[in-house]
RNA sequence: GGGCGUGUAGCUCAGUUGGUUAGAGCGCAGCUCUGAUAAAGCUGAGGUCUGUGGUUCGAAUCCACAUACGCCCA
């Protein structure tokens, strides 16, 4: 027998903390798989998640889906792998890593050690994995994780010759080794854990990835301008150049350069670069510019420039209020800037002859002030490349060029500050390389890696660009050739190192490219996804980005990350070779694999390794770029399932896994990140010698897990080697988490919210139905975090008031999480407690025999019906990975429960005690049990057990507490308290609930439901007429147009009568008598066939008689006169409504009709005090804070009405005593009691307990 | 500049193939109910459905233009 424990109120987060001791104590999770091992399969792919920081609220949205599905399936009884994922390498890491140890360089680090640093990345990233995993567990995320201890244990080794022990979490043997040698096993099939994207399986499987490419041709080198700095020798990214912008001055000139066509025609050209006009290759305008054509006096040359620039007061509005910041005002020292015309004025003065527009200038050639250098005259530009062959130099590539516009769709040149005439220079900078591109400029790039000029210069060469007094050559040259026309002190906002503080200059630099002329392949395999939630389109958006992709740049010029095996003649770029496995390098190599055996394949021991070139014998080094990130994560549905085969011994087989059933990401940005990583790579992977393109489209329609109509609607369907391909059948995104405003939260500005603020403030089960019943299409507005009150939380491992890395916890709020917590998770717990509590005073048994449900009232058969139509909507909804179709069938689920069920049978489960039967009780049926009151125990106790296992996925830890207190677990003390010997079950071994179609009783639903309509409408009635619903009403008569429904009322009489707290309800076959009607003509039905006529007929039926519209109240056909026409109005061409028309009030909706009678008669008003009273007198006892089963005495004595007052207790005596427990009711003297009213009668009351 | 999307109540959002008085939740106000409930129920106020034109008997819905915002794109 079932010994439940009393329950109290809720507790939900130190009620998780009990779980989650008692998911460990058991072993819970390990049960689970070994009760599903060897059963059919549930294919996941985990997206990993960046380890270089805690997780945030923002993660555990996506890590609860991760979950819930994962739960789901394996309650159905399926085998699941449970990794999960830590993305390991990348310049994020990088960036961290360098602020940690307070390294500002590239040649820092290098100084520093690349080997010391890449240690220290690879302990920062086991650092963190072991903080998430901690955290993810928090959430009750089950998956196969590492020991975190164990994980620090190694972070804090690695670098270090010591021997470490690990403990696989697959068990097994205890491993033993260096730091470094475990680490790049983590996660292998063997050993399980989370995989690690560091890991040499990893790293492996991109090099054969990329090793396909090559084979394919696809693998090359181009050029990428980056901003660099000098004297770190080192690029930098976006994010650090914002950081670093500082104002300063530098010496800018006006230069004209010389129109080869025009004789004695100048364009005017301004640039703050002075040393990047060695590199000029063009000259860019804006096409739909005016430019003024100006005489100087001072020579006759003419000038070229933007008309609005001659009498423009360049930087105005800086040289008054400063540059943006208080710190940067106007330079005290720096005169104000002149214009044009008057530079032109001081030297001579000037006169315009006319303008022309920008696109006539297009085309126009001229002389570069620099063109006698000879990289100015190398073929394809500076420095040489073997492909360059043949190409136009600079020199010969001068003209002015359209300069196009950038991507907000702004021209690239404006008039304004300069000329309106940009000097392009496609080796210094961003912009200018673009542009390049675009026109097939040469491009020329003069500095080196020290930002010194190289070869090929002339007096420049070995010289510094930065250097003043490069500058000062620069003007000197000018001048002599006559290409100056000004020099200036400019004052401008310009990117510093953000740490050195060294300005930055921009820099032509090799970069590794695909070329991904292989999109349509990638694009078929799109195709052969399931993309949710269908309202972003996501298949759409990916192949439109397939589509404008460029190639793929798969180098950066760092430290940490994947080592591109791409080995290159130094001599020779054209002479490269890629290598597609360790075994393959260790073959080819010709040097340096022993000083690189035993470390991980990475900087800076996988460069030691040099190779020889098949081709040219020469000897190839590996080059030094460390590749793109993405590469790591989109190669998982290979490295993370065995796919080389280079754990033979293990039972994981790449083919019984792939390909995913699902991925599930948080979806911004990731179309072009991860989804497209992992399409490119299953694409390139999947592809076959001998695979002769696209086979014709439409095979694979109707195959399992193609979304067809969505590859209809794009009118393009996958080929049988797209669904080959495809790495996941479906992929879930999600939108982003916000703060409660809708506005993003920021780690830097204090509102990003900390998962433990949020879990341990707002309980983990509230947080998991707010992430499931989001749409995900929708942004999510979590909360607010205070920034300003500090809390302290209580954990799982006791009271902390800051984070591991030492950050203060603050208050967090939700609202979306209150509402959740109010309106789902306290009434379920609070419907269980009543269930609980009162089942331990009636001693009810679980085991006691059952009532058959054919024998239970109608409302248990409803709420069972209804119960096993919410199994059947959770199973396809979860099979849907719809979340939110899930919370929202059960929360309004539970709401039938809470405020139906348990309110409308509240009596059959005190009755039991009142009539002192229950088991000690005199025999009645079973035990002693009343059949009723233990069918309603039964039922409700099927409900709540089955309730439990239903919401376990979403919803786990309140479940398994009320899984265990309701099969009895926690009679034992196991839940919460000192370990006990293994066997206790877990709602989460359970099997999710099947659909009993036996008890789905969809007209009992129906009629229920209408039963609640009417009830409804009612108490609307009830409030317009006044009438508080303790005042019994003599009478509701009700009609319905159709003839079951009417039956189906007849059906639920007496709930209906009771919930309105009516004597009677009476059916009838209209309400003619007390309505009157009112008709409208049916649009949809009359207004294709009347047209224009639609509008007399809707006057006329406003104005109809009602006997003449009587038949169609009967169902017939009615025929008016219309503008002289005969018009016939079928029933169904007229709705029919009513209105009040005596003192029954009435209504109507959806074709049932209710009219309540609103007479009074002195009994009935006599009654409705009783019900005060009573309700009063309970109200009291609450006050008082007395039991249940205290006995009172009651004493009452009237202000007003003392004689009905003792007419209604007279009357009413016995009830009033029953309901309240009360031994005696007396009028006399009331000392210490409360003024109250019943109907409209004051009168103060007392009670005392007896 | 191009592509895609979105403008509906104070806030967040629904709104079927065009159809009758445009809905929900939250918030606000009032009333009611309550011996499981931290609740809950009912009612109300609050809308020129971004604007202008068009198609139609009829437009939040379809079309065109305008406008604001978001995302993506070299």
């Amino acid at each position: 027998m079932v010994m439940f424990q009393r329950v109290d109120e809720a507790q939900f987060v130190s009620g998780e903390h009990e779980v989650l001791r008692f998911w460990q104590q058991q072993q819970i999770f390990d049960r689970l798989k070994q009760q599903n091992a060897g059963k059919p399969k549930w294919s996941f792919l985990d997206g990993p998640i960046t380890a270089n920081n805690p997780m945030g609220v923002h993660h555990a949205w996506g890590r609860t889906y991760k979950d819930v599905f994962q739960r789901y399936f394996a309650m159905t009884g399926r085998e699941l792998r449970y990794q999960n994922g830590f993305d390991c390498q990348g310049l994020w890491v990088e960036v961290e890593v360098e602020k940690q140890l307070n390294l500002g360089t590239k040649t820092a680090i290098a100084d520093y050690g690349i080997d010391k640093f890449v240690y220290e990345c690879k302990k920062r990233v086991l650092k963190f994995a072991a903080r998430q995993t901690e955290q993810s567990v928090r959430l009750g995320y089950w998956m196969e994780w590492d020991d975190p201890t164990q994980l620090r244990t190694l972070a804090d080794a690695i670098g270090t010759d010591k021997k470490v022990s690990f403990t696989p979490p697959k068990g097994g043997q205890l491993v033993t080794d260096t730091a470094e040698h475990i680490v790049e096993k983590l996660g292998n099939p063997e050993w399980g854990g989370s995989y690690f994207t560091f890991s040499t399986e990893n790293n492996e499987t991109i090099w054969s990835f990329l090793k396909k490419c090559y084979q394919r041709g696809k693998i090359y080198m181009g050029h990428d301008v980056m901003p660099w700095s000098g004297r770190a020798g080192s690029a930098y990214s976006q994010m650090e150049i914002a950081d670093g912008r500082k104002l300063t001055t530098h010496r800018s000139c006006f230069v004209r350069f010389p129109l080869i066509d025009h004789p004695n025609e100048y364009l005017l050209v301004w640039t703050t670069t002075p040393w990047t006009l060695t590199s000029n290759v063009a000259a860019a305008i804006n096409p739909d510019l005016d430019y003024v054509k100006l005489k100087s006096k001072k020579d006759g040359a003419i000038y070229y420039f933007a008309k609005d620039n001659l009498e423009f007061k360049r930087l105005e509005k800086e040289f008054k209020e400063g540059f943006g910041r208080p710190e940067w005002a106007w330079p005290k020292e720096t005169p104000k800037l002149k214009t044009i015309a008057q530079i032109f004025k001081e030297s001579g003065g000037y006169e315009i002859e006319g303008t022309v527009k920008g696109a006539e200038m297009v085309g126009w050639r001229y002389r570069g002030p620099f063109d006698e250098l000879p990289a100015q005259q190398m073929p394809g530009g500076y420095p040489a490349l073997p492909h360059y062959a043949g190409q136009p130099s600079s020199v010969e590539c001068h003209r002015v060029v359209d300069g196009g516009r950038d991507f907000k769709g702004n021209p690239m040149v404006t008039a304004g500050e300069g000329t309106g005439i940009v000097h392009i220079a496609p080796g210094c900078g961003d912009v200018d390389h673009t542009l390049g591109q675009q026109l097939g400029l040469a491009s020329i790039a003069p500095l080196g890696e020290d930002a010194n000029f190289g070869d090929g210069f002339g007096p420049f060469t070995g010289r510094n660009a930065t250097d003043p007094k490069t500058a000062d050559l620069v003007f000197e040259h000018l001048k002599a050739n006559g290409f100056l026309v000004y020099v200036e002190t400019y004052p401008h906002i310009y990117p510093h190192c953000w740490r050195t503080g060294d300005e930055l200059i921009f820099r032509l630099v090799d970069e590794w490219f695909i070329n991904m002329d292989w999109r349509d392949e990638i694009k078929d395999v799109t195709r052969a996804i399931t993309w949710l939630p269908d309202s972003i389109q996501g298949q759409e958006r990916e192949v439109e980005w397939l589509s404008l992709m460029r190639d793929w740049m798969i180098s950066k010029k760092r430290f940490w990350g994947l080592a591109l095996p791409i080995w290159v003649n130094p001599a020779d770029p054209s002479d490269f070779d890629v290598m597609g496995s360790l075994a393959e390098l260790k073959e080819r190599a010709v040097e340096g694999w022993d000083e690189f055996e035993g470390h991980t394949p990475h900087r800076p021991w996988i460069d030691k390794v040099k190779i020889k070139s098949l081709k040219t014998g020469a000897i190839l080094e590996r080059i030094e770029d460390v590749g793109n990130p993405w590469l790591d994560a989109g190669i998982v549905p290979f490295s993370t399932l065995n796919y080389n085969g280079r754990y033979p011994e293990s039972a994981l087989k790449w083919k019984d896994w792939f390909p995913a059933e699902l991925v599930t990401e948080c979806f911004p940005g990731q179309f072009r990140n991860w989804f497209y990583s992992l399409l490119s790579l299953a694409t390139m992977m999947g592809w076959e010698e001998g695979e002769e393109g696209l086979e014709p489209r439409g095979q694979g329609l109707g195959e399992e897990g193609i979304n067809t109509e969505q590859s209809l609607a794009l009118g393009t369907r996958p080929s049988a080697l797209g669904l080959r391909k495809r790495p996941f059948k479906t992929l879930l995104g999600h939108r982003l988490v916000m703060n409660e405003e809708g506005k993003p939260m920021h780690k830097s500005d204090g509102t990003a919210i900390w998962f433990e603020e949020a879990a341990e403030q707002l309980g983990v089960d509230t947080l998991r139905w707010l992430y499931l019943a989001q749409n995900p299409a929708q942004d999510l507005r979590f909360g607010t975090r205070h920034a300003s009150e500090p809390v302290t939380l209580q954990t799982v491992d006791g009271p902390i008031s800051q984070t591991l890395e030492g950050l203060t916890t603050c208050k967090v709020t939700s609202t979306p999480a209150d509402e959740v917590r109010r309106q789902v998770l306290i009434p379920l717990w609070n419907s269980y407690s009543f269930f609980v509590n009162y089942a331990i005073l009636d001693g009810f048994d679980t085991s006691l025999k059952t009532v058959p449900v054919s024998e239970r009232p109608e409302i248990d058969r409803w709420i069972l019906s209804n119960l096993n139509v919410l199994i059947g909507t959770c199973r396809t909804e979860f099979e849907n990975f719809n979340s939110p179709g899930v919370t929202q069938a059960a929360a309004a689920f539970i709401d039938d429960l809470s405020n139906w069920y348990i309110r409308r049978n509240r009596k059959r489960f005190w009755k039991a005690r009142e009539e002192g039967q229950g088991p000690r009780g005199k025999g009645l049926g079973e035990e002693g049990w009343d059949a009723d009151k233990l069918a309603a125990y039964q039922t409700l106790y099927e409900v709540l057990l089955t309730l439990t296992k239903l919401l376990a996925p979403c919803i786990p830890f309140v479940t398994e507490r009320m899984f265990q207190n309701l099969t009895g677990a926690s009679s034992s003390p196991a839940l919460g308290s000192s370990p006990s010997a293994l066997g206790l079950s877990s709602v989460h071994l359970q099997s999710y609930p099947t659909v009993n179609e036996s008890l789905v009783n969809l007209s009992l639903n129906h009629r229920m439901a209408l039963a609640q309509r009417v009830v409804k409408m009612g108490h609307r009635l009830r409030e317009e007429a006044n009438q508080r619903v303790r005042q019994p009403l003599a009478e509701l008569k009700y009609a319905c147009a159709n003839p079951q429904e009417s039956a189906e009322i007849a059906a639920l009489a007496d709930v209906i009568a009771d919930e309105l707290n009516v004597k009677q309800l009476t059916p009838a076959d209209n309400l003619d008598a007390l309505v009157h009607y009112s008709y409208k003509p049916n649009l949809k039905t009359l207004g294709k066939k009347l047209g224009k006529l639609l509008g007399a007929v809707k006057d006329a039926l406003t104005a109809i008689e009602s006997a003449v519209a009587a038949p169609l109240r009967k169902g017939e056909p009615v025929t008016l006169t219309i503008e002289g026409q005969p018009v016939t109005l079928a029933p169904e061409d007229v709705l029919i409504s009513t209105e009040q028309a005596s003192d029954w009030a009435c209504a109507d909706d959806a074709g049932v009709q209710i009219a309540l009678s609103t007479t009074l008669t002195p009994a009935l008003v006599r009654e409705g005090m009783a019900r005060d009273m009573i309700r009063q007198v309970q109200q009291l006892r609450k006050d008082h804070d007395l039991e249940e089963n205290d006995r009172i005495a009651i004493t009452w004595s009237a202000i007003t009405g003392e004689t009905e007052l003792q007419a209604m207790v007279t009357e009413w005596r016995d009830t009033l005593l029953t309901e309240t427990r009360a031994d005696r009711i007396e009028s006399g003297t009331v000392a210490d009691g409360k003024m109250i009213s019943v109907g409209e009668i004051e009168l103060a009351l007392q009670i005392a307990r007896t």
